[in-house]
Parts: C-alpha cells; structure tokens; sequence
DNA sequence: ATGGTCGACACTCGA
C-alpha cells in the first residue's frame, strides 16, 4: 500500500481552513500533521476534517500561541503530549499508527523560533530553543523492537548549507548558527534518525519550506530555509518513493509562510 | 544598515 504523510505549519488554523481544505481536497494525504494551530482545544474545527474523511484527530492547543495537531484517515492510538522544557508550552504530540500492518510512532513537534538574537545571555528565547533541542536528543527512532518511527513539524532549524539562499549571510540569523544546526544534526546522529527530505534530494540543491512575510516579493527574492523536516528511523529509508515541497502553497490566498512537505511510502 | 509582515488578543507578544 501507499501511505502519504504532509506536515504544514499552518499559523492559525481557523484562519487558513479553506487552504487547509484545498491541501487536503487535491493531495489526500493519509496524515496531516499541523503546527501553529493557535486554537484551544474546544474550540478545534473538528467537523470540516470529518466531512473530508479525516475521522481520526489528536489535538494539542492552547490559547493564541503554538499547538499541534494530527489529522488522519487512519485509526490512531497511544496519544502522548510531552512538555518540553517544562513551560506547559503545547509544542509536541505524538500517536501510532499501523498503514499496511506496519507499526509506526509518529512524533509531530513545533520548535521554539528563538528569537532574534542568537545569544542566549542577552535572548532567553535563544537560550529556550537550544534547551529544548538539547532535550530532543534522547529521542531514539529505534527505541523499540518492531516498531518504526516518523518524527516530522516545523524545528526552526535549517541544518544545512544549502538549506538557506546565503550560507554565509545567514550564520549569525536565528534559525542557522552554528549551535543551532550543529545541535539538531547531533538530535538526529544520536536519535538515529534518517533526513528523508535530504535522502530525496542531494545536498547541493537549495530546498526551502518558508519564506518569510517580510519580503516585498517572496518569489523574486526567494530567500527561503528549510525549517520543516520529515525524519523517520533507518528501515522506512528503502520503502520511500517520493518528498514533495508543495511550494505553489506560498501564492494561495492567505498564504502561511511554511509550505506543505509531504513524503510518500510504498509499505 | 535597517525595517519590513503576519496572527491572536486585547495593545503587546511571538514569530
């Protein structure tokens, strides 16, 4: 079978409903994981998902900031919700599920942005990424026998060269320092986690999932990063067919400043 | 070199 997963940092999701239907109309992925939902829980647009077919949600908001979500067609079970950094900020979920019999932990995180200055002594909000980075570290993707893991969302981080238009501009910007990238490629080496969006595309190509509102014309300038991720443990690496970076997501009305990434499974 | 744009919620914060 083809399983299909899309994570979209959504920036409200009540506000971008009709996009969000649009995503889920022409792409039916499987699963939808969102962040920035920016929805208390009793107040999450349940009922447009079930009408679309998406029966099976798990939800982690709050009021105004953060939130995660997970939408799917599949059943889902186990949900868990861990306070990083333990300041009741809604900013991880996690669920398993079982596409073609195969057993899967699914991980949907949204990562501190960190603020503007990269210097945690002046910028607690610096200082507040990288701990929760440093606590995302002892998430293995292997950690139990028979069960396969996805980790996916919007890490704030863009860990590589060519994961920013300007290498060189952008060491010293929030979201591409040296002990940013260097603490999430250690998240990853330690976590045995697979980068299936770098497995599909070399490193040499620029891929970005987010550019910025600020810029006068986002295409022209195309200044984008790579901020959201798609990892998963090392045996989903070989069933992988395909990682899609619905770009024309940044022009649709109303537009959030992350695309949608999806990555499609053959299991 | 600097300021630029969003969204939530209640005027300022987080991104």
């Amino acid at each position: 079978m083809t399983f299909s997963i899309t994570t979209w940092n959504i920036n409200s999701v009540r506000l971008r409903m009709p996009i969000v239907e649009q995503l889920l109309k022409e792409r039916q992925p499987d699963v939808l994981c969102l962040q920035e939902t920016k929805c208390p829980n009793e107040l999450f647009p349940f009922e447009p998902f079930r009408a679309l077919g998406y029966e099976h949600i798990e939800i982690h908001g709050q009021k105004g900031y953060h939130g995660v979500a997970v939408i799917s067609k599949l059943p889902l079970s186990e949900g868990h919700r861990r306070d990083y950094c333990s300041v009741g900020d809604a900013r991880h979920i996690s669920v398993f599920l079982s596409p073609g019999g195969k057993r899967i932990r699914l991980h949907n995180f949204y990562v501190p942005a960190g603020g503007d200055e990269p210097d945690r002594s002046v910028n607690p909000k610096f200082g507040h990424k990288l701990d929760f980075v440093e606590e995302m570290r002892a998430l293995r993707a292997d950690s139990e026998d028979g069960v396969s893991s996805i980790l996916v969302g919007d890490l704030n981080i863009a860990p590589l060269e060519h994961d920013v238009w300007s290498h060189k501009q952008m060491l010293k910007i929030v979201s591409h320092t040296p002990v940013e990238t260097e603490g999430l490629l250690a998240v990853m080496r330690e976590g045995n986690w697979l980068d299936l969006m770098r497995a599909h595309v070399p490193h040499h190509e620029k891929l970005y999932t987010w550019w910025s509102y600020r810029a006068k014309d986002w295409a022209a300038a195309d200044r984008g990063r790579r901020l959201d991720h798609i990892w998963s443990s090392p045996d989903l690496g070989p069933h992988l067919k395909a990682i899609e970076v619905l770009k024309e997501a940044r022009g649709w009305e109303r537009p959030s400043d992350h695309v949608p990434v999806t990555a499609v499974f053959d299991f």
